[in-house]
DNA sequence: CATGAATGAGAGTTCATTCAT
DNA sequence: GATGAATGAACTCTCATTCAT
């Protein structure tokens, strides 16, 4: 069996391989110019190679937006350590914030790229994002029973802070806070944070 | 003066003609399949003629750019026949919103698109952005007077304000929404829209 | 108006240098090896050029064949001097049958390729096709009319006669004869046909 | 021996193998697009594997083509249970213009496909289509012995023969009956041929 | 002012074949 | 004997842009 092993390890090595360039390519250049080509290129690689172990380019694009999904499953996992419901829920949309901010490629694939790739609306009706966005109502729900957002439902509470959360990082991600000096984005990232979790929040 | 005159005219009708018909093609196609030839064959002029108008293709995009900003500040304007602030903010609001709905390849524009594009940070500091979001900032501000928002720098309030509609309708517009049915989502939006004005609307 | 002359002359002399490169690979290489790449290559041009002239690959193949039925119509009109219908049609099948011989590349694209880039059976129903059918089946009547082939139908006979040159000539382009020494498969195709003429022929 | 008779035979079994599904293949999809991966794929074996059985993707067809044929040889000897030797061949027509609609890969390997593949100048003379062209000369032979087909010489009567079956199947085949409403094909060829035989066989 | 021919680069993908293991 | 990773060359086609006319 060992032969098979180091086989399947090495098959795995190679998607990583590939994958991790893909992912350096969405930083560099822009989403709609990495190519199967520049892949090769950056792991030396024939085009032909890529082939071996995808069946094409979406199937890169979705393999990278699972890798997304999971990374931020864990950090948002994080918030478990927390006991007091809204204490958690700020500490929730920090990390969201956050994991934007470090991991922009990731965000790109998970919020904003266009779904062409991704075949959102097909795959299990996507069931990543789902994942995602319970594990935020559960949250909420928590605050709910201890008496926050009152007299809401747990629906609209969490897709108002999804959407909230959503909306400042993109702004950044997509340079339209042009209007504030660099160096001042994220201190007013999370002025706003703060102003929307103290409004929304009171009991 | 008045051949001269004549023929700036002329050249402003050709530069409209240009990007009424890339335009066109922004809503049919999808953003990354208009292409210079394609916007020639619509005006049935050869691709050539289209770069003595247009330096190349980012400065179509810049434009039209520029086009949706001055189609969404006229609608933006609509707010100042309401007197009572948060009456009036609650409307902007909705405004934002239905804009982002009815015309999706001009917020595509406006604020999703990558700034590499539309050159947003070299072009004048993103002047369209700015005056629009100023605009916004007075509503709030006429706000904060009138005793909303207490405690909070308008600042702050007006980008999670915005931050929030983004959001929604960015959300919406990426098809992000994929855990809801279609014919449900516009509906969650302006339930999760009531939900912020309510809570962070409280005198 | 002489520019424009001039340009639409210079526009289908391209187009004839684009056929006839593409003619001469049919030739030496086999049908399924012709390629844009090696069109362009013989021409002494970049690929996308021949994209200026052709929409694609299956509209050169298209065009050569429709060449190829107008260059074989016209050959097929020298029969028409001969008056004795008989006599006629036996021309008819030797003017067919050196067609072949001498323009191999040709008939391949009439009656032997594959139909996929021809779309033979969407085109108005195979309209060159028809056309030069119905030319035999008229010399086929005029052979009835005199009292040959006698108690057959006009249909029935001229199938056949077709079917016949068609089978030799497609025995010998396709290399079937290869138990007859080269040097004597003409001899063979004739006298076949002599075989067939004066048999089918007998009043 | 024993050990080498069954080495032999595993191999026999394999070759087997492969010629199968490359057949299928020949079915299913066109010509042109059987590769060499798609057969490996078929059997579940690797690409290489297919190169300790095969030279190449051209042995691989030049087999197939001697399967045809034995097969072909096969039916064709059904007519030796007919004594009369015109009602004899009129079957053998018969046979070939049935054997072609049944078994069109096969016959295309035969006949029509271009000889580069299967190399049919180089191998032999080309047994396999010889043999089978002198069956169709005995029975012919037979006819001229009673009296048909008279003052003709066996090879231009067995040439004639030969071509017209050839014909009118691979104008069948190749779609190029197109003016013939499909469901009216197969009884024009029959039509076609009962011509051919009636006037060619006349005592 | 306008043309439109032309290009070079690049896209995604498939292929027959080789060869170290 | 069998693998399967890898390649290099090939495929059709599209693109933004240039430039002589």
């Amino acid at each position: 069996m060992s032969i098979k092993d180091r086989k399947d390890r090495d098959r795995e090595k190679m998607k990583k391989l590939i994958l991790d360039a893909s992912l350096k390519l969405f930083i560099s250049e822009d989403y709609s110019r990495i190519s199967m080509r520049k892949i090769a290129e950056k792991i030396e690689y024939s085009p032909g190679t890529i082939y071996l172990y995808f069946k094409n380019k979406d199937e890169i694009l979705y393999e990278l937006h699972n890798m997304a999904f999971d990374k931020f499953y864990r950090e948002q996992q994080k918030v478990n350590s927390i006991k007091e419901p809204f204490e958690k829920l700020r500490e929730h949309g920090k990390i969201y914030i956050n994991f934007a901010i470090n991991n922009p490629e990731y965000y790109e694939l998970m919020f904003i790229m266009n779904a062409t790739g991704i075949e959102i609306e097909k795959k299990s009706n996507w069931y990543a994002g789902k994942r995602t966005f319970e594990f935020l109502m559960q949250n909420i729900q928590e605050c709910l029973d201890n008496g926050y957002f009152k007299s809401h439902d747990v629906f609209s509470a969490s897709m108002a802070m999804w959407s909230f959360v959503h909306g400042i990082v993109s702004l950044y991600l997509r340079k339209r806070m042009a209007m504030i000096p660099s160096e001042n984005q994220k201190d007013v990232m999370f002025a706003a944070y703060e102003f929307f979790m103290i409004n929304t929040g009171k009991k």
